[in-house]
DNA sequence: AAAGGCGAGTGACTCTGGTCACATGCGCCG
DNA sequence: CGGCGCATGTGACCAGAGTCACTCGCCTTT
């Protein structure tokens, strides 16, 4: 696949550009495919290309001292990773890696910085990408904190609910779950721990699988009762 | 006390401001006192000010559905915190607190978005900000990760030492270290375990009280061995 | 069809870290 | 100087989550 104008135009974030950066930017910017469970970007490292994923789906995790890893976020098509480098030049703070088989455009670095420099609205939505990420880690930061486990996978569910869907309260969908092992590292839990709750979770139909790709949820009413304390499993 | 161009110049961030918006600033700018366990800033509010330590030790902490304290992050004087809000006009994601008693410069918050927008480096310098508190949260958050208790505390430590202490490698010390209690919630331990892993550490001499406001760290290789799971207690 | 990988489900056992309930020590302030 | 508040120190107890060692079912690959 060849980098076209109407390509970069598919992510918001650089359709933001004049039409005369975005173009020189095409001439710079190549695409690659990744397979499952491959590391897209490094943490640690000084990235040289910020990472806009077309197709597929992504993790950022890190991994502990020991060796354990840990769910930081996901990233779906259209988003940005690596973006962090544009205001800093420092390195890569989590590593990306490949949920399921994903296509990828790298923009340079450089390149993105010096059009980014010459763009206001550019600097001011990656700004509040980054106010918004911070939110979120501080959000996931704070579900670490529950004592109860059944409540923080709860949480965790709640979290991926899309907004629209919360705000009538009936019945919900969460599409491409992430799987167990998943929300366990995510959570700080074990994958068999996170099992055994959504046994539970089944039990009282809260969740009800869906084959692989989709997560049915009943009764948002009584996931949002779990996930605030008010009930409890 | 009163607010001056020169007290505003004792914030690195708000040195790169023109005398002239500096002295804009001046006029809409408060001085407030806080006692201890004050809170400065709400969080899921909308502030209206940004907010510059002068003067006492503030962190950032959140609260769990359960109403458990998470603890976040320290601020030292010269620092700013609320500022997340002037990228993206949203809400202060966590709670500001007192630790000790606090003089805080209050600046409007859309005054210094106004200053902002017309002074790029003060936006380069925000943005850099931002991008390191996201390393931090990350970093943060991976220490969570890690099974072994001891090693967790260790590597909370080991964070608070200076960098430059850190280069020789023979022994530091923390100024103003935080209680067991602090450090408890920042790591999701029980006051008594914080209590007791350093009961274990002060018996190794790896560290040792020197009054409430100093810990002397006699042997940081010793701390780092403990840190990256080399060495177990 | 066989084989292999992977996600999910389950039981038994272990053991760690939270909780509770104290004691101690220190500094501050009226 | 006495008393209060706060940080720290310590032991006993035990619930709850991790670990291990499986099985089962569903795919993709060979």
């Amino acid at each position: 696949m060849v980098v076209t104008p109407e390509l970069l135009s598919f992510f918001p974030l650089l359709k933001l550009l004049p039409a005369s950066s975005l173009l020189a930017l095409v001439q710079a910017s190549t695409v690659e495919k990744f397979a499952r469970r491959a590391v897209v970007l490094n943490a640690g490292q000084h990235e040289h290309n910020v990472c806009f994923l077309f197709e597929g789906r992504l993790q950022g995790v890190d991994f502990t001292v020991d060796g354990r890893e840990v769910g930081l976020f996901f990233v779906e098509p259209g988003d940005v990773c690596g973006e962090i480098a544009l205001f800093d030049r420092g390195v890569q703070p989590e590593y990306i890696i490949v949920l399921s088989p994903a296509v990828v455009v790298w923009v340079p670095l450089e390149n993105l910085r010096a059009a980014m420099l010459e763009c206001p609205p550019l600097v001011s939505n990656l700004g509040m990408r980054l106010a918004q990420r911070i939110r979120q880690l501080t959000l996931q930061r704070s579900l670490l904190g529950m004592p109860n486990i059944a409540q923080r996978v709860c949480c965790q569910l709640w979290l991926l609910v899309e907004e629209h869907e919360k705000a009538h309260m009936k019945e919900g969908v969460i599409k491409n779950p992430p799987t167990h092992m998943e929300i366990a590292i995510m959570l700080n839990l074990s994958r068999e721990t996170v099992t055994r709750v959504f046994q539970t979770l089944q039990q009282q139909d809260v969740v009800r699988r869906d084959g692989a790709s989709r997560l049915q949820l009943p009764s948002l009413s009584l996931l949002k009762a779990y996930a605030d304390g008010s009930r409890e499993l």
